[in-house]
DNA sequence: CCTACCGATCGGTAGG
DNA sequence: CCTACCGATCGGTAGG
């Protein structure tokens, strides 16, 4: 019989059993079981159950923000960088839905201070979305409206395409 | 100095950090500490954290399950009945932010059999709202459009409230 | 990838 | 509402 896990599938096994039961409620032991090997054996992957939420959480929170960052750099206009970022949301959700579902769920459980430099992170790319809008309310291309309230509502839709994604 | 920990307190307390950490992240400890009693003490008030958790969770969702069944069962026509299910959701959401917090991200930690009780009743509310919908659209008083999906739309508007109302 | 552990913490109980 | 605990579990380490 093939021993050997590969780090791919220590990946994956860890985000579907944080996706399961949450990452406060998924155990070193759970990870350690599904992939028939000793709970001690993971720390050959990984430094710590810590630093393995903050690999996964920056991982796709940087994707995000690069994205974006590329869109507002663009010589787009307001309502096509619009598009170009709910396209992004939807590609990135698609790809990476165990991720984003990470993303959403169990940012809390950073500790500090990466909390604070995710929290940062976000913040950013909230401001990014915010700007584009009122751009767009500017030019005339959007009609007026609360860009703060037009923010929450994009960024609601992330949540709403990974819920039905993997199926809560 | 008043000693005398009321049980509303105790209740309030314990949702205010469910809410800040996550309920398995929450530890009895966490809330005597901030209630100024010993962990001990806690089991005056409730049985185990897994009753807490049981009887915040049912609470809050039995209210939602009676308010739509209500409507449900009223002689408004369909449109109606939609616009009350938003008025139902808004208000919830308003007078119990923190259950409604504990619903959206804590139902998971619920131990069987309640946890399958807990997805029935929600399956049971969400086959309410997709059928005033399908109502709706029979009656032509709503577009055709897939049922499922605007049950999806309508639901996950009470996660983004939420969200807006305790500011994450 | 395993054996053999360990210190810390957690939910909870006994008995006032 | 407290003191005094306890068994179980958890993240993690030493040393192969």
């Amino acid at each position: 019989m093939e021993r050997k896990t590969t780090r791919a599938q220590f990946i994956a096994v860890s985000l579907k059993l944080f996706q399961q039961k949450g990452f406060k409620a998924t155990t070193m032991r759970d990870i350690a079981q599904e992939l028939n090997i000793e709970a001690a054996t993971i720390y050959n992957y990984i430094k710590s159950k810590q630093a393995l939420l903050d690999g996964l959480l920056f991982e796709i929170a940087n994707r995000f923000h690069e994205g974006l960052s590329n869109i507002e750099s663009s010589s787009y206009a307001p309502v096509d960088k619009l598009k170009a970022l709910v396209n992004l949301n939807v590609r990135l959700t698609v790809e990476y839905p165990y991720h984003v579902a990470l993303l959403v769920n169990d940012w809390k459980h950073l500790e500090e201070p990466r909390r604070s430099a995710f929290v940062k992170n976000r913040e950013e790319y909230e401001g990014m979305v915010r700007q584009i809008i009122q751009a767009g309310i500017k030019t005339g291309a959007l009609r007026p409206m609360d860009a703060e309230i037009a923010t929450y509502a994009v960024l609601s839709s992330i949540r709403w395409l990974f819920l039905s994604l993997i199926h809560i």
